[in-house]
DNA sequence: TCAAACATGTAAGCCGTTACATGATTCT
DNA sequence: AGAATCATGTAACGGCTTACATGTTTGA
């Protein structure tokens, strides 16, 4: 629904291809808008047909030719629109916890045993945002001007992964002491 | 994908219709699994053509019939299958913060607006959560110690919600003073 | 009288994932 | 020699949403 709209706010602030916009996600966006090339290479396409989008072909000698894609000015209209459109709080489909809402006594060691491993992911995405959120810190006032709508998305990722790490050792200490 | 076990789930602890699991969802794992009445009902459908559910119906002089499904030991065993094999974490697609990231000056009186919004949503939700906890702490031992997975992942709610409004804090008095 | 709750579904379409497919270059 | 990165896609399938569809009873 809005990675359509995901898309036009990263090319609005730089053109790029394909392969860049699947990349920039991973450092940015996709830390809470979850998108594969695929779909991405898809969007593209439906959003040149729609005429948000242009592309050029850039040919290249020592790597495959790439399109670049930029936004059109409809395609701003469009973004701008969507901004004053409100948009639902996000739907959450937490697989673990229905698992922890099923689990019976006998299935408590593997919980554990699942949880140590969530576990592990959140405290490397949790460090992962840290570490970005030193960089922002660390930066002159002007870039700190810059960045700081990408940085109040950081501080959500941060205090979301510490409420979910909190929650862990509540459950660790509640199931297994 | 495990709306199928959602469902496995809540019918292992008590048979009911699709109505009534509708009903229950929204009490229960609805506040971290969703699931419209449309989709449940085709689940159910399929579920009981996999023999993981049987259904009898019941006439009712008052309302209409019911369909009653319960689930089969094949269900059990699929449950407790499922149970072994470990989940990702849930991929986040949050559309507000895509509109957060992209926001331009000439944005920030609507982002305000729709952040009041959604801190209304999600104070009402965490006053739910609240008041389902408060049922639990004032149970007895012999019904905490029934709704104990249930409670932990009321838990779970409560700290997400808190983790939310503390961000939208930060987040006015970055933007707004 | 009208809204809400009870009760169960079908159909169309979109969105997204997984798998498949190809091929060059660069680094170890 | 093999893995990783650069680069772009198609196809099949499944999941989920939105809209459509119908009809009863109860309470305000």
């Amino acid at each position: 629904m809005s990675l359509k709209y995901a898309i036009l706010v990263l090319l609005r602030s730089e053109p790029g291809s394909g392969y860049d916009l699947a990349q920039r996600f991973k450092l940015t966006l996709g830390n809470f808008w979850n998108a594969s090339h695929q779909q991405i290479y898809l969007e593209l396409k439906k959003l040149s047909e729609e005429g948000l989008l242009e592309y050029t072909v850039e040919h290249q000698t020592d790597k495959p030719d790439r399109k670049v894609y930029s936004i059109t000015s409809l395609g701003i209209s469009a973004l701008q629109g969507w901004m004053r459109i409100p948009v639902s709080p996000p739907r959450i489909n937490d697989a673990f916890l229905v698992k922890l809402y099923g689990a019976q006594p006998q299935d408590l060691e593997i919980i554990r045993a699942e949880l140590v491993q969530h576990r592990i992911i959140h405290r490397q995405q949790l460090e992962k945002f840290q570490a970005l959120e030193q960089f922002f810190i660390q930066a002159d006032v002007a870039r700190r001007r810059e960045f700081q709508m990408p940085y109040l998305t950081l501080r959500r990722g941060i205090k979301s992964e510490e409420a979910w790490l909190s929650w862990a050792d509540e459950v660790e200490s509640t199931l297994f002491q």
